[in-house]
DNA sequence: ACTATTAATCGTAATATTGCGATATAATAA
DNA sequence: TTATTATATCGCAATATTACGATTAATAGT
């Protein structure tokens, strides 16, 4: 196998699975913090303050874009990425909706 | 290659991806739900009303308690996995921290 | 047109994940 | 002790991810 059975999940929990995959890994958190924090927000930057190969940034900045937790905007020779906002926010309420579940005084043991 | 350059990332941004990895995945945002809603906690019950083989759920919940997010408490020949209070505040936090970093207004590009 | 600059893609090797059947382990009950 | 019940682990095959060098494509400046 190797093969996740997407379908006996809701979408729900689908989308909101794919969307902290696209998180869940220290290289696309920094380079989140970065576009968010430094404005840092060009591939060539981002290698060189992270220490990753170009390729390598690329491919990571594909895959938060591909979540839809990014965009990207063609300037001149480079691309400008920025944070989606729409889908970031989506992701804000889900997350918050979900982990918000638990009461902390009623454990079940 | 194909190994995480964990080195070159803070703790913080370590740590936090390893919370987030265990949540992406939509069997274990399934059987969080369950745990917390259904206080269904028990791996063979999970097992029927999810849909998958005993020892697929047990594996997740492995990764579950591997990464902090649940205990398990042994009762009788079962075990009872519930959520971990202090670190599933601390990833509230955390995700919340980094969430909120971004001023929707203000985007670079 | 030519060159420099930047990002994307390709190809590849190493490693990790996913899912399950089969088996092992542990605790209770008879 | 033996049987029963429930979970954990092993072993495996399929698939996915990670990182990078090399190459390609696209734009800007001369």
């Amino acid at each position: 196998m190797g093969l996740t059975k997407t379908e006996i999940f809701t979408d729900e929990q689908n989308r909101l699975a794919v969307m902290l995959k696209a998180l869940a890994h220290p290289a696309r958190i920094a380079i989140l913090q970065q576009i968010i924090n430094a404005n840092a927000c060009i591939c060539g930057d981002l290698s060189i303050e992270l220490g990753l190969a170009q390729a390598t940034i690329s491919q990571h900045l594909k895959e938060l874009k591909t979540a839809g937790l990014i965009q990207g905007t063609i300037e001149g020779v480079s691309v400008c990425y920025c944070i989606e906002p729409k889908n970031w926010e989506l992701l804000k309420q889900q997350l918050n909706s979900f982990l918000n579940l638990v009461d902390v005084k009623a454990n079940c043991c």
